[in-house]
DNA sequence: GTGAAAGCGCTAACAG
DNA sequence: CTGTTAGCGCTTTCAC
């Protein structure tokens, strides 16, 4: 059996009272001698505070819910663990969620979550029905969004990356390295990014006074497989291009390879860009040029800000756009 | 304030002992009558029952801990996505713990984890004091550990992938393809897998009859640093090799960059293999020839195995060992 | 300095 | 079929 805050007492001779606000260092006017007594009894009997009955009465469990897509996709680990990484630095621990973008996982892991009491959910989900909305409206916790701001979620946090100047500032590179026929190759519409980023991409060649290639954007998954498909397709339907600047990193890798399949050189012939910077982007060949994205950051700030709210610290901000930054490697000329 | 299982017995007319057993489908001898109203009252409220009080009595919070090195490191996403789901599908929560293999960190995490009442630990950790399985033998609650056994925990169960058994493997597949001096650039030696693969390296020599080269470990850390420095050492020491078998796909993909830097073919002029198969392994120049461990499954089995354990079910085996596959790409010949 | 007591929201006998 | 009651382990007034 585990030994209670009862126990503690009782061998110490003292109240539970006592033992409480030891444990908890508010203990400011009991006497030292005791102090210690009940500290070396607590130490040979291995006491551990049971802290869901302290969270019965302190009304906080001191967890946060993270709901992200799918932590094996490699863009969500980073996030997760600058998120874990604040969360444990101010006491609170993480339970982390797959939703697999599916609405019906991402309602039942809330309510899981609300049924756990956890302090404040970290939501990650890529695009969200209005019937969920209306599920998060009723969500009496602290909520911070990530990359997809939520409307009618009054006066919620929201975190994310400035996706529209990413995607500029890669065109705009590409342009001044003399790339002349940039196609899109984005991600799905109805992801929160994809249209920012599809129009930086619009924006950059207005700003340049470029004209669209004829066929400038494809539309698929953020996937290898996507970015694969896309270049033999513009190939095959003899498409002009020198250059694609896709959604992300995923897709770049797929376009990389069927540019390989077909013998066309990357960056001599094609010039790739992708966004995101995961991992993986200096590691294939030719290093990926790309947009890099501060995952971590993301994922940090976001518990940092929803613990804030939490802890109803006074917010100056309750937006933040974090800067992407262009990562030049070899897949550009 | 959050309506309760009281307002809605209120509410309803019922006691509180009917609502709770409604809610917790333990309504066999309600009627049909009474059960429709309440939960046609919980409905209209929203209410949400309140776990960590369910906690206090069942003894049970429907949660794990999950301790991981680093979520951020490739290896461990698709393990904790293992985990979650075979966590989900129970009904239980995963809380997430990234303890950088710092032994304290593991302790304090391992602490939280007992005063937050979970009902059981994965335990992921490469290399472990003595302090520290003192420490572990105390926990009161149900580990699995993962790809390390803890001596001196009576009656653990563990999870782990057939290290030997794949190195074997793959230094056959090598012997098999002609390579005849296969240098060994391998993880720390304080790692509990190093040494198993190591060993399946030697005989898999021994077995063929192939000396091993002059120079043939290179011990150093899991890291793509340690395989370019690794590469770039046996060059310049003119050490002879013809190729070389990596303690993980990281070590592997260092060891390409450094020839590739020194303008040696792989595979023709030397053949790399690797360990994992991680996800990058197909997406890199050449595709990696890797021995593929069940990852996703290694973190299935142990969350499953854990989950037993804790409903006290018959258990047949405490130790699975699960096979590894070699998988044939471009960076042998 | 310390302790008694109320109560957090819920479950599980047990009684009726 | 339904309700009463006794806690679960802890924190927090408030009294002494």
């Amino acid at each position: 059996m585990k030994v209670t805050i009862k126990q503690i007492a009782k061998l110490a001779d003292v109240s539970i009272a006592t033992v409480s606000k030891i444990v908890n260092h508010k203990d400011e006017r009991i006497s030292e001698q005791t102090r210690q007594r009940v500290l070396k009894i607590i130490d040979e009997q291995g006491y551990i505070p049971n802290r869901v009955a302290s969270s019965m009465v302190t009304k906080s469990t001191k967890s946060l819910g993270l709901v992200v897509p799918d932590i094996a996709n490699p863009f969500f680990p980073e996030m997760a663990r600058g998120a874990e990484d604040a969360a444990n630095q101010e006491g609170y621990a993480l339970i982390l969620c797959n939703s697999d973008n599916n609405t019906d996982k991402e309602v039942k892991y809330i309510e899981m979550l609300q049924e756990k009491m956890v302090d404040g959910i970290i939501l990650n989900v890529s695009s969200v029905l209005s019937a969920h909305e209306e599920e998060l409206l009723r969500v009496g916790i602290p909520i911070v969004t990530v990359d997809r701001k939520i409307k009618g979620i009054h006066d919620e946090a929201f975190v994310s990356v400035n996706n529209e100047e990413g995607a500029y500032k890669a065109v705009d590179y590409m342009i001044d390295r003399g790339y002349k026929k940039i196609v899109h190759i984005s991600g799905p519409m109805n992801a929160a990014n994809t249209p920012e980023r599809y129009s930086g991409y619009l924006k950059a060649h207005k700003a340049r006074g470029i004209e669209l290639p004829e066929v400038h954007i494809m539309s698929g998954e953020y996937s290898t497989q996507c970015g694969y498909e896309a270049i033999k397709e513009l190939v095959s339907n003899n498409d002009e291009f020198d250059s694609v600047f896709c959604g992300n990193d995923m897709i770049a890798f797929g376009a990389i390879r069927a540019l390989h399949e077909l013998g066309i050189d990357v960056p001599k012939d094609i010039g790739v860009v992708g966004f995101d910077d995961i991992y993986i982007s200096r590691l294939v060949t030719p290093e990926l040029t790309t947009i890099r994205q501060p995952v971590y950051q993301l994922g940090y700030k976001a518990a940092e800000l929803l613990i804030k709210r939490i802890q109803k610290e006074e917010i100056n901000r309750h937006e933040y756009i974090l800067d992407t930054e262009l990562i030049i490697r070899k897949s550009t000329i």
